[in-house]
DNA sequence: GTCTATACGCTGATAGAC
DNA sequence: GTCTATCAGCGTATAGAC
């Protein structure tokens, strides 16, 4: 009887078993409607494990968080070191992140859904993390490069991005039903052009449509 | 003695009472780590009277999130019967979210921010509720009247609320730390023209390019 | 309707064997 | 390092007096 319960654990190591459960679970029913004992259960493992390695729940979250903004800090720096303008690395971004939010789900849920506050009170938001400090800083060299056009750095970054991650919360809610990636090019598009049509443009921003 | 306690409780009816010290503890410790306790204490009453009006915490977090939705909803249709041009009505929107994360920092939050998921498992997201449908009504009617490009309706909303609910976002995290009524005008600017500087694309602020 | 006191279940955390 | 059994505390919810 004891044997088929040693045989059948995954191979992964144990830590990492933790943290995938932890994801799922945590994505799924929020951190607080997850008990250790559910991630124990779903990992495989036991109570002592998850103390022994994380100290806790709230050390498995930690955990799990920093590691994925380091994962996704080092895609970042990647973009950042190929030889690209500032606008074609903003795209790459947005490309990633499209592609994670469909392929990685719950990565990207995790990291850009959860509200990392109610149970990291120590750690700073999301926002101002290491990676989306460099989704700023691109776009500060960006406009340094006039390649984005002048103004402040908050607004534009905002703008820039803003549609992007509008539109996987909408995806993510299951709001949106059609693959993220579909929507790639016209995001771009709109995020660089804008939404105004000629008609709109061309009177500025007085009274416009009373001729029609 | 009980005279001094029956005196010091505020004039407010006692639903009143509980829901607004609901929702600042609620945005400020976050649901999960507010006991009814906390409420009772809080907002001057009992235990007993909370679950007499609310039939526990998830109630008040209910009734409080429709209560707020409701009257977000009635302040778009104020807008939405107003003599205006679609494109204005967002604008209107806009104003109207900022003005009110300066003002009413916590109702924003509490719409915006909180994982309503997490703790009303069975209402539906923020993303389709009422007010948030009337955002989109608007955005596809100003395509069909011409005043904002064709495209997919979903982009369209995404791309010009985006950036402002980014925007929101980041004040609320406590990372811009100006207020944004004074990121109005170009926040606006930005939604509509788009960040492109001439270098980049043909298309040009304040004039458009005319090579189809 | 309002309040107090109490009961019960769950969850986080530990101790100690292997 | 891994596990099981167990504890202590908190938080929800109820019962019953006023």
């Amino acid at each position: 009887m004891p044997y088929l319960n040693k045989q059948t654990p995954s191979p992964e190591p144990v830590d990492c078993r933790i943290m995938t459960a932890a994801l799922d679970l945590f994505v799924e029913r929020g951190f607080h409607n997850v008990s250790v004992h559910d991630v124990q259960k779903q990992a495989n493992v036991s109570i002592g494990s998850i103390y022994n390695h994380f100290g806790g729940k709230e050390g498995v979250a930690k955990a799990l968080y920093y590691h994925l903004l380091k994962e996704f800090e080092e895609m970042i720096e990647e973009i950042i070191e190929e030889d690209m303008t500032y606008r074609e690395r903003c795209n790459k971004i947005v490309a990633l992140l499209f592609e994670y939010t469909e392929s990685r789900r719950n990565i990207i849920a995790y990291m850009l859904h959860a509200k990392h506050r109610e149970f990291l009170p120590d750690e700073p938001p999301i926002c101002s993390s290491t990676p989306f400090k460099s989704m700023r800083s691109i776009v500060e060299q960006g406009i340094e490069a006039g390649e984005i056009s002048q103004g402040d750095p908050w607004v534009a970054a905002a703008t820039i991005f803003g549609g992007a991650i509008r539109m996987i919360h909408l995806r993510l809610d299951g709001v949106i039903k059609k693959p993220l990636t579909s929507y790639y090019d016209e995001v771009l598009h709109c995020m660089w052009q804008g939404m105004s049509t000629e008609k709109m443009v061309s009177s500025k921003a007085g009274k416009v449509h009373s001729t029609g």
